[in-house]
DNA sequence: ATGCAATGTCAACACCCGTACACAAAATAA
DNA sequence: TTATTTTGTGTACGGGTGTTGACATTGCAT
């Protein structure tokens, strides 16, 4: 039997193609942006010389991608976790809040990397990272329709209201991100009033509803 | 009397100043990023000399810092002229939408440019963005304050509701400005789109007064 | 063990960068 | 006018950049 094409062999392969991509996210701490990155810092900071970077990458671009679809990947199985715990449904808002911003903190690279390159990257990563904020935001709108408040409301406002939603998740995203360091407080401060502001849009949304209904 | 420092002179001063801080706008348009652009090639667009830079910027931050400022300040004429004429209290969400598309439209590089660095830029520039950002969410906290049906609300929630009209603000506005040029369709659909979101907002902060209050 | 493909290294190229310095032109002040 | 300040020019430097091509090393399949 043929080696199935993708049980192909990778030695050191994987490991220096992991060097880079965390090199690179490590960089995009330090620098302002991805596209500051260049290839021989990258390559210098993942302990590897320039010229090797070819093997793993065609370009920085193709690496950006490669930072963004993973980036994606994480974030979409933090949902399925979340997805496959049932909901207590009284707090359930005040928890999710508490384990995604956990995430965050975790994830701060990755997330870092796509706030940043969100708006300012190459036209490349720019529609990539808005094609999987569109997804995301679809799923989101599909598990908002199985909340039986909500059934009445149609598929293009389940999408309009999912977009609230993810606006504000995004909002705190950054502003917990741009936060200095440790500054419990203020991060606190910052998750309730996203708690708020969350609340506020689910009482519009059922006022909305009981409107139209 | 002495020349009170203020009312120099300024022969050609201000104009290649100002071709410098058009340039740079043009090329954040070309290239990714404002901390992509080189003073080298901000020079070249403006027609001038590389060292000729230094006579009205000490390097590119200056530049980027005299352009958030510039950008904000013409936000503030805008909202200041909103605020002059009266309102019909009826319609006035549906036209406070057009005008301010129409005007993000007419000075997109600059909301081009603030979208882009908001997160990606220097330090510097960062943090200045968040601090024009924070002081406009205020000037809208105290707007809503003048609300009849939202003077119970505390200043701290009115703060917090300003925040997600910000927010619906700087997504419509960053959506439209990725937008290919002339769909008009698409960007009507994005209107609607933020303006029944908007709707969504004022019904949960109706709800959430009469839940305080 | 041998051969081959994958991976990494080295040296070199032409190019763009920020900035320093000395000097020329222009505008203003006296 | 003349003197002075402001603004723009030309040259040069050291250093970082992307990419090429030829070559060494590694690991796997046979």
């Amino acid at each position: 039997m043929e080696p199935s094409t993708e049980t192909r062999r990778d030695p050191r392969r994987g490991r220096t193609r992991r060097a880079l991509m965390d090199a690179a996210l490590e960089l995009v701490e330090k620098k302002d942006n991805f596209t500051a990155l260049s290839l021989r810092l990258v390559a210098r900071k993942a302990g590897v010389v320039p010229t090797a970077f070819y093997r793993h990458f065609p370009d920085m671009d193709s690496l950006g991608l490669a930072l963004v679809d993973e980036s994606f990947r994480t974030l979409r199985q933090l949902m399925r976790e979340v997805r496959s715990t049932s909901v207590p449904v009284k707090q359930v808002m005040r928890q999710s809040m508490e384990t995604y911003v956990a995430y965050v903190r975790a994830n701060a690279r990755h997330f870092q990397f796509v706030a940043k390159e969100r708006f300012s990257g190459s036209p490349a990563i720019r529609t990539a990272i808005r094609q999987e904020i569109r997804l995301f935001t679809s799923e989101l709108a599909t598990d908002l329709s199985r909340f039986p408040m909500l059934n009445q409301v149609s598929a293009e406002d389940l999408q309009m209201m999912a977009g609230l939603v993810v606006n504000n998740m995004t909002s705190l995203t950054e502003q917990i991100l741009d936060l200095p360091a440790g500054d419990a407080e203020e991060e606190q401060f910052l998750i309730r009033t996203a708690e708020k502001q969350l609340r506020v849009i689910i009482l519009g949304a059922l006022a909305w509803k009981s409107r139209v209904g």
